[in-house]
DNA sequence: AATCTTAATCGTAATATTGCAATATTGTAT
DNA sequence: ATACAATATTGCAATATTACGATTAAGATT
């Protein structure tokens, strides 16, 4: 097929593994880091850093937002993102979460 | 084109974004989180749990494991999976990172 | 208004992913 | 050895993703 079947899986299950996804491709993680670096929610500039094409970058950061990762405002004709900090802890709560019930309940084999 | 440039971001950037790559699934993430409930590194009855065949759930497995969140061991002629405690550590690390940075430095917008 | 700048969108080609049925493989049991 | 059980692999077909060039949209500048 090559359609995921989201509908035999829960609502969390599902926004979750959409979050993991859009952080599933190295030009979107070369963005996040940017933005962490350089801390001015950078916009048109990526263009310069990386070797893809303005449409390319955009997209990517379409996705990004659209996994409501980084946010976005108007600044002039240009627009000015950065991270969401509220997904970030998301993210990192889900990922405790994992830790926590591997600690407690332990590995039965392996 | 369709394939992604890996050859343009370093080794971490690939790295990073492959393991959430096999996060980005939502039949992965609950293979994951059966796992952590029923901590008995279940195998085969994966399929009875999901609709998916058997073909499917094999597949799955076999991204988990190439992106180190799985492991497996062979019983029998079943095979038990666990989760790789290293690689929950390596992400929750991964998050950490994001949000100190981001916690230190601010956003300069939005 | 005309033009420039910046970013988003559209169309589309190349490639990847997803899921299944069928088959192969590996280990167990008779 | 034969048959069985569990999992992996192979070979598709359907759909999704990635990347680009070209175009469009919106705001700034002259």
């Amino acid at each position: 097929m090559g359609a995921s079947k989201s509908i035999h899986f829960s609502t969390e299950q599902n926004e979750l593994s959409l979050l993991f996804k859009a952080l599933g491709h190295p030009a979107r993680i070369a963005i996040i880091q940017h933005i962490l670096e350089t801390q001015s929610c950078v916009c048109g500039d990526l263009v310069e850093k990386f070797p893809l094409t303005q449409s390319t970058i955009s997209q990517h950061l379409k996705e990004l937002k659209a996994a409501n990762i980084i946010q976005g405002t108007i600044e002039g004709n240009s627009i000015c993102y950065c991270l969401n900090p509220d997904t970030l802890d998301k993210l990192s709560n889900v990922i405790s979460v994992f830790i926590e019930a591997e600690k407690c309940k332990g590995t039965k084999c392996c």
